[in-house]
DNA sequence: CTAGGGTTAG
């Protein structure tokens, strides 16, 4: 919605002169002071509903408008009945009204209301409308018919650039990669958005090096990144430690004096972060610092994730002293700090305060950030408590950072019957398995260990092999476990050895 | 006459 006619305080005067003049029954007047209100108030969806009934003569300019709102305020489930009461008085719906409705349906998943809708827009021989077409397309998808969505393609002799789009997309949030990329390079056209799918897709399908050589071929294509892209292809160099890249991205957004959305500036600090460059991160927080909460939530994790608990707190009191409201991610960033630092009271004193200063309620993530706090601190029965405490049930993560809490401190009682738990809750896990039998070995029952091995080839879960990424001077290397592949492999090892020396000399027992 | 789409959030 952009501006209206009647703006500001004199709004309500348009409308009593309106009445007054009688002008109030000539639709387009009423549209307008209809819109004009939920302009000056987004949230007056109720208000602009009683508003619409007060009418004699309704528009579909006017449903749309109220639809619209709806949307908006998040109230999807509105829409139908609105829809209903439309069809019942003397509204036609328009090319406007289908693509609030299938967004609305596709939200809240009704799947026979949403083909009504497709019949009605092929009945008004709407399906070539590229807005239409789209919102069909994406419809069907999002509740994962895709064999409905190929269908409505196939009624467009020429589908836009949109609707495919939308097809690829949801190929690739259902994880089904090869057919949105096969769709990708079917596609008579690909604009930015199209790209944008294709690579967050990989990125969330956790190949980034496909989104990045995907990046590549689009500024090969001459093709202007835009700021979705630079998100998703950050994040991707995050997760690869390609620091090189992400300086070049960094570099890009300023030669292009490209707009830094609080979203792009969270997304560089992270991948500063992640690249293990906190220096810079900082220095880009201290540049850029705004009002958004993300944006701490990043630089604060990112501190404790370097062990840097206390300088964590302190820019948690100073995000507090600027006035900025905390979310739970914040505590979670918060709470691991202190977890990566050992800081087991201020830990206790955070958990505590999110709730009673801050309204907060405590999830799962929080528990087990709280957790993983005590049983690093050796507090194993402490950490027990804490997971009776929990008002749902405990996940995966937190039986796991249990248990290895119980390796660690010789717990081993607990620390079978919690292995066992969670190889229970996870049959199809082969690291659980070995963290089992692990445990076994640890305490020489090597029966045991060799039993579990033994579940694991009956079961047939097999072991990948770990990896790991770093990147040095530009280059990423890749190390497998046990992998002796490496050029300068007697370089690397030669080191390792002479760090583990250092660190033994320092004290610090492996 | 006004307004509606596909991507994104670490």
């Amino acid at each position: 919605m952009k501006r209206a006619i009647f703006s500001g305080s004199l709004r309500p005067l348009f409308h009593a002169r309106a009445i007054i003049s009688g002008e109030i029954h000539d639709p387009f007047v009423a549209g307008n002071i209809l819109e004009s209100l939920l302009c000056a108030d987004p949230s007056a969806h109720s208000q602009a509903r009683v508003l619409l009934s007060s009418f004699t003569r309704r528009s579909a300019f006017m449903y749309n408008t109220v639809l619209h709102a709806y949307l908006c305020n998040d109230l999807p489930a509105y829409a139908l009945p609105l829809f209903l009461e439309m069809l019942r008085h003397d509204s036609t719906p328009n090319k406007h009204t289908f693509p609030l409705l299938l967004k609305a349906f596709a939200h809240i998943r009704l799947l026979t209301s949403g083909s009504t809708l497709h019949s009605m827009i092929l009945k008004h021989g709407l399906i070539s409308d590229p807005f239409i077409h789209a919102s069909l397309i994406h419809f069907y998808v999002s509740l994962g018919f895709f064999g409905a969505a190929h269908c409505a393609m196939d009624e467009n002799p020429s589908p836009p650039v949109s609707a495919w789009t939308a097809l690829l997309s949801g190929y690739a949030k259902s994880g089904d990669l090869i057919a949105a990329r096969k769709l990708f390079d079917e596609m008579p056209e690909k604009n930015s958005v199209s790209w944008s799918a294709m690579i967050s897709g990989c990125v969330q399908s956790q190949l980034p090096c496909e989104a990045l050589s995907l990046f590549q071929e689009m500024l090969a294509t001459k093709m202007a990144p835009s700021s979705s892209v630079i998100v998703s292809i950050l994040i991707a160099m995050a997760e690869l430690g390609a620091l090189q890249e992400g300086k070049w991205v960094h570099a890009l957004l300023e030669r292009n004096q490209m707009f830094l959305s609080s979203n792009l500036k969270t997304s560089l600090i992270h991948m500063y972060i992640k690249c293990g460059d906190l220096w810079s991160a900082k220095q880009m927080f201290e540049k850029l610092r705004d009002e958004s909460v993300d944006l701490w939530n990043a630089m604060i994790g990112g501190l404790g994730l370097h062990g840097r608990g206390r300088e964590a707190l302190q820019m948690f009191d100073e995000m507090i002293g600027e006035g900025i409201r905390p979310d739970d991610m914040t505590f979670v960033g918060l709470l691991s700090a202190c977890s990566h630092s050992g800081m087991v009271d201020e830990g206790q004193k955070c958990f505590k305060s999110m709730r009673i200063l801050y309204s907060i309620e405590p999830k799962v993530e929080h528990y087990s950030c709280m957790v993983d706090l005590l049983g690093k601190a050796g507090l194993v029965w402490e950490a027990v408590e804490t997971i009776k405490m929990m008002p749902m049930e405990p996940d995966e993560r937190i039986w796991g950072s249990l248990f290895g809490a119980c390796r660690v401190y010789g717990e081993m009682g607990l620390g079978e019957a919690v292995g066992k738990k969670l190889v229970s809750m996870e049959p199809n896990e082969p690291g659980l398995y070995v963290l089992l039998a692990n445990l076994y070995a640890l305490a020489g029952r090597w029966q045991d260990a060799v039993g579990v091995r033994k579940m694991m080839k009956s079961r047939g879960v097999g072991l990948e092999p770990g990896c790991s990424l770093i990147e040095v001077d530009g280059v990423v290397h890749e190390f497998l476990v046990a992998d002796r592949a490496h050029l300068w492999v007697g370089d690397i090892f030669d080191k390792l050895s002479e760090m583990a020396r250092v660190l033994r000399a320092e004290g610090c027992v492996a």
